[in-house]
DNA sequence: TATGAATGAGCGTTCATTCAT
DNA sequence: AATGAATGAACGCTCATTCAT
């Protein structure tokens, strides 16, 4: 139960990590918000997590682990790479980004942090990787059963098209979200799909 | 003559800014590292600028009046819609992210700070904003002369679509580069608007 | 005890502003040499303290509460209007003065600071306010028991005036002390205070 | 004439520093900004003064020599000793003190920095020692003449009891003027003087 | 005389981290 | 597990002063 606690604690902590870094940024969540946030103080969260950059890893980890987990969730409920692929991108544009723009915020400034400090880079160009690879494994079922006509594209570039404009939209709509007619992204993102892997669909 | 020494030192540390900024991100890009990386002081760096965020602020402005003259060379060299949305598409992903990651790395750092900075913000939201809209005057120039079909999706939305695959694609290329195979970002590009605004080409 | 601890530090910082104050001025009581003058670290005191106006506040607010309370310990002794009265001004000349001349230079250094800083000046001018009440409050009572011939005066300009005596007592001592003989101060702004209220006494 | 310009240049930025001081206090009068007020620049400052310090000692001397002067013409109209006390007090708080809020401020200022500047405590102190001397003077003379009854007091002390309620009616109408019925303080201090030195007039 | 760029020490303040309790 | 006092390095910024022009 210590264990369970503690656990439970670490959760905390991350969450309002997320919360003061969505409203703040990284170098302005500073232990003592983030403690307060959490309502809890500043020694403990040492006692939790060894150092600051440990609390961002962490939760960047429950971030990506939780958007893994979430596609699969809607990706593998359907059969065609054409559904597949629909789907994944409306688990990321239609749910995702309108639903929590705390977390869409948290991302944007963690792609940032990334650039820089490599703990962090780690795990954000891994999750990168890891949806890029989904997204690619979808192709590449979609090639083999006929419904893209990758031809002219390797799947690996098509799936690197495919994941600049999820992540591109986050950057929009964290920055300048009246630049997105409401309810728009995942059928332009959709559209812009079906050119990349030469099919169309009745949807 | 004082004048253009001093306006030459303005943008000596504009320089300077963007090099830290890029090697070190906005936070740890401190007055001291920018002033060396300068070769100066960091008293002269407040004599010429009355803050950090005002460096920043007016790095921001560079880069947007030179990616705005930029894409109005590339962009109106062209006279048909296809052609000038090609160009625009070289032009950021062609040509600008390759040839200076640096300048990339620092605009997807400013995109970050753009989330929490309101002054930053309006320069970043306002560069969104007016790529989108130059964006949006191709397609509906292309539209009205039947070589787009963008019946079913709002020039604007469609814009906002391309926008945010260039945007996705630096965010990309900054963390980790290695997804995307050298040399696709534009041609990938230019299928998925294909597919956004219904219309092939030849190229 | 955390309490206890806490607040036994806050007074030792309000002892070293004091000090140092005295010794060098409000400007050049830097956060620095008051932590030195306390033993402790710069660190330390910006925990206790919000700011270094925060703990000239402080410290304008304990001198004044010790002075209202000295004044209402040794006026109440006294059950006459002129006996309250002498009492009053020996509290504040006879026995303040010279018993603690880094106060009475602190004291005319807040003086100057509740020129500019609106903060300290609602704290000085109230103290002010507060000490001028209490004269005109024993004014109005000696009028009233005939011991007082105010007729000619508003009770509260003569305590004005009789503030103002006191006031500029300080100024003085705390910048040309020998320009004062000694143990005269309290003696003759008692026959001033005669004058202005129309009386005489053994005394 | 280059010794003439040269002179108004000096009085420019005296001016500048009187009007400076007055509004943010001696601190935070900083050299760039008297100059604003000047309209100069900030090298030519240190052109004609050699420190700041310089600047506030020269402003100090003129307004000694200033209120010396007016001291001089006003009292030296007069025959009687209880008339040139009159004049004198009215010099201080009837004319001057209404007439010139800034230069007030800039007074009780002054005398604060005279606490630790021992080049300024020297003026201030002098001035203080002056104004003591010229008081004293015509107490004497009074007392000589039998005007006044000093027997009880030295006309040391009596001087410095009124040159402190000049100088304390300077701090409270620059901390607290509210607290000073408008027009009692010259009236108010008369009746102290009569009571300290026995006597009394048909003003 | 006059300018204003340049310096550099010093300022108030912040904050991740440590540690005695 | 938990507290919160304490540290000390680093930060952005200010400013009197200097100096080449």
């Amino acid at each position: 139960m210590g264990q369970k606690k503690s656990e439970q604690r670490r959760e905390e902590i991350l969450d309002a990590l997320l919360a003061t870094m969505a409203e703040r940024g990284y170098a302005k969540a500073t232990i003592a918000r983030i403690a307060e946030q959490a309502g809890l103080t500043s020694g403990l969260l040492h006692y939790h997590f060894q150092s600051k950059q440990a609390i961002l890893v962490a939760l960047t980890e429950r971030m990506v682990e939780a958007q893994v987990a979430m596609l699969h969730r809607e990706v593998s409920g359907k059969e065609q790479a054409p559904d597949k692929l629909r789907a994944l991108i409306d688990a990321f544009l239609a749910v995702g980004a309108s639903a929590n723009p705390e977390a869409v915020a948290a991302w944007v400034t963690i792609g940032a942090e990334a650039i820089r400090q490599p703990e962090i880079n780690e795990q954000f160009s891994h999750a990168l990787h890891v949806f890029g690879e989904e997204i690619q494994t979808i192709i590449d079922l979609g090639v083999a059963a006929g419904d893209f006509d990758a031809a002219p594209m390797s799947s690996a570039a098509a799936a690197a098209a495919i994941l600049a404009t999820i992540q591109g939209y986050f950057t929009v709509a964290a920055t300048a979200r009246d630049l997105i007619p409401r309810g728009t992204a995942a059928d332009a993102t959709w559209r812009m799909v079906q050119g990349l892997l030469g099919f169309s669909s009745a949807d």
